[in-house]
Order: structure tokens, then C-alpha cells, then sequence
DNA sequence: TTCTGTGAATTGTTTCACAGCC
DNA sequence: GGCTGTGAAACAATTCACAGAA
């Protein structure tokens, strides 16, 4: 059982290793792996460990080795199915991203609401009605689906696609949905992060401004 | 000091208590919060006892108190300027996404690298070249800065930004910045969130094939 | 000697369970 | 009586520090 911390990082290791590989490195020890990564070394190494032994002592990892390893510890030495639904202006950077196609995934259609865009073609992929989802999705047996409808819709959305049989959910909408036991929802939330960003801004400038203040009050 | 993981609970809060408000409702338990919120009560009481006392015993919280409380805390009661850098289709995207302007954000420019995108008008604004960073930066006191350009740009991207002032820095580039101790990176990735999902569905692919293979063993 | 793999210590987060206030 | 606020307990993640393999 890998630490759910450590299946957020495999990826990111993933990654990592492709562009090691892609820049003609053969080998590295963790110290190399975990720079190119952003983490720390003990890390690292302590997330490789609950894959198991892939790397050797006194000189590292083999890049292509540990990748494979990593690749099928996801899951992803086959392709994953994806629909997508809301082909809206986020849709279509999604349907446009080529970054699914070779990371594991493949877009086998792309959904939306409004039949006036039925037929529209994005990044090759014909625009189909809601309603063909559950025949797509048992056409291509389809594990994940992907959320980028308007808030209002996502539970909507949310409830056909577990009703297809979709158990893996990717949600783009700034909205909570509720699903069964048994289903996995990720979130990703645009002005979410950047709050979180403005809030580590907004104590950066309480702080210069304490330092400002220290600094006129000098040693008063 | 409230815990990150708190931090990074407070924007879904604020937005919860939004759409409570939103639909007229004045005053809610930690129960009907947390579970607007999608967390359990306990621990938004947790999360809520770090920013201080804003509720009442025996009656619940005040809706309309208790998100001005989390919009002060986050610190964003008024605008933040944000500049977004790359303007593809995930950059159209991001400047046209409305949440930005109603959640304490304001996009106060694009740029992009390639100049035959100048004057280009999205969302009603108008794309400038990249060399302008550093004039739009300090004429706005840009703090907060977005980064929608392809994994090859993005550590440039993220110097200029750094040297033209910004210190809170939102990825959305496939690619591991570095920055200056001082400036917060936050990193979205969408290939990285479906590889995460692609490792539990693959689990639980597993998982149904032990039960099958239990069911058709039977009791033997 | 170098660098991995990992117990042990530390630090952070969540959950429990109830005292205290309305 | 109902619900918040919070210590204390349980759990999870990270970091330390070093034994041991190559």
C-alpha cells in the first residue's frame, strides 16, 4: 500500500526521468532525480522504496529501468480512455492538450450539452450530444472522465457518467460533487490555487511591513 | 500560523458559503458547511477555531460574517492584479475564465512571446508582447503571475517574472521551476491529476479481479 | 568510498470526544 | 438541548542519520 503523498509524486518522478532520458542521461543517482523533480533527496528515495529495490548502491538509477517501473506502478504502459464533457473554452484546451495523448491517456470523445456544436471538430475530435455518453463510454470502456462544464451541470454530469459506468473523475468545475463509494473525484480549481497563492502574498507584505516598521523604529 | 493544509481549505470554504448565501440561506451548523464544502464537520471546526471565534454555540455560524472572516484571512477582499504569460488555447482559457474577476482577481494583461499575436483581443484584452513584463509589472505592482507557455519557456518565463517583481508564481506548464527562496510556486498539471486517478482505477481493477477470482473459487 | 534503502525521530494533519457557552 | 471550539489521541508524512550493498 503506497502512501497516498507518494502516488501524488510518481508522476512528477515520471516526468522527471522522460526528460532525463530525452537529454540523453542513462543513469542518476536520487540527488540527480530529485533536483530535476523539486523535492528533496530522502524523499525521493523513500518514495522509490515502497515501489521497491530498483536502484543500486554506490551508483543510482538505471533512468530507463525506473522508468518502466514507475510507468506500470500508475499504470500507465497502456492508454487510458478519456471523454471529456463541456467543450467550452477550457474543453478546448483540454481536447487541444497534447500532453494527455503521451502521457498514458486518449481522448475517445468529447461531449457537450449544446447540439449546435455537434459535428465541431476539436483537435480532430468530432463534438458529439450528452446523450451518446452511454454508449461511448461502454463502446470504449471508459474509466476516467473529464469535467469542464459550468458549475450549474457538474453534479448532472457527475451522476451520468458514474451511471455509465465511468469510476474516475476529473473535475474542472468550480462546483463540490457528490459520487458513490467506490468513485474517485480530483479537483483542480483555477482561482482556488490562486488564492492560496494570494494568501502567502498577503503575509509576505505584512511582513515586509513589520520589517519596514522595525527598521524606521530602529532600535528605539 | 494556520497549517497549509487549512490554507488550502479556506478558498473552497469561502465558496461554499457563497452559494449558501447565494441562495438566501443566513446562518448554517459546521455540519451543513462542511458538508457544502465536501469536508467533515470536525474538521472544518478545526480549521475554523486557526482564524479565531466566528461562531455561536448552540446556534451555528453567521453566513454572510463568516466570509467576509475567511475573505479577509485569505486577503482577498480586494483585487490582485495578475499578469498571464502565453496566450494558446490553455491561456485563452484562463483569460477567459470569469472566476478569476469574482474571486479577488484581475487579469491587467497577456503576453505572449510571439509577436504576431500582439493587439490580438481576448476576453477583451488586448495580447502585449512579453518584453513588456517588467512596465506592466511595476506600473500595477503585479505581485501574482500565471504561466500558460509550453514546459520549454517556463523557467524563463518565471526569471523575468521574479526579476520584474512577482512573487507568487501559478504553473501550468508541464515543468519543475526554480525560484528565489521568497517567491511561491503553486503547480497545476493536468496530465499529473489523471495519472493520480489512472493509479487508483488501476487498483481498483485489481481489486475487482481478486473478488471475481475469490467469487468464482468459492468456498474450496 | 559512494549512494541506496530504511528504521527511528520528528513534524504535520485528522479525528475523537467532550467541556463550555448559547 | 444543540452546536461550537479545542485539548488529546491517532494517524500520516517528512526528515534524519546511518547500516549495508556495490
Amino acid at each position: 500500500m503506497i502512501p497516498e503523498a507518494t502516488v501524488a509524486r510518481l508522476p512528477v518522478y515520471l516526468r522527471a526521468l522522460t526528460a532525463l532520458a530525452e537529454g540523453g542521461i542513462r543513469t542518476c543517482s536520487s540527488e540527480d532525480l530529485a533536483s530535476a523533480a523539486g523535492v528533496n533527496s530522502a524523499k525521493l528515495r523513500k518514495d522509490l522504496s515502497y515501489l521497491g529495490s530498483y536502484g543500486t548502491r554506490g551508483v543510482g538509477y538505471d533512468v530507463d529501468y525506473l522508468r518502466y517501473q514507475i510507468a506500470r506502478e500508475i499504470g500507465v504502459t497502456h492508454d487510458w480512455p478519456v471523454v471529456i464533457v463541456g467543450i467550452g473554452n477550457l474543453g478546448h484546451a483540454l481536447a487541444n492538450y497534447s500532453g494527455f495523448r503521451s502521457r498514458g491517456f486518449r481522448v475517445v470523445a468529447l461531449l457537450d450539452a449544446d447540439l449546435d456544436r455537434t459535428g465541431e471538430l476539436v483537435a480532430g475530435v468530432p463534438v458529439r450530444p450528452f446523450d451518446d455518453l452511454e454508449a461511448i463510454a461502454s463502446e470504449h470502456a471508459v474509466a476516467i472522465g473529464v469535467i469542464a462544464t459550468p458549475a450549474a451541470a457538474a453534479q448532472d454530469v457527475a451522476d451520468r457518467m458514474v451511471a455509465a459506468g465511468v469510476t474516475s473523475i476529473l473535475n474542472f468545475a468550480p462546483a463540490v460533487i457528490s459520487v458513490p463509494e467506490g468513485v474517485d473525484v480530483r479537483k483542480v480549481d483555477l482561482s482556488i490555487e490562486l488564492q492560496i497563492l494570494a494568501y502567502h502574498e498577503q503575509r509576505k507584505a505584512h511582513e515586509t511591513g513589520r520589517e519596514v516598521a522595525a527598521a524606521i523604529g530602529g532600535d528605539q
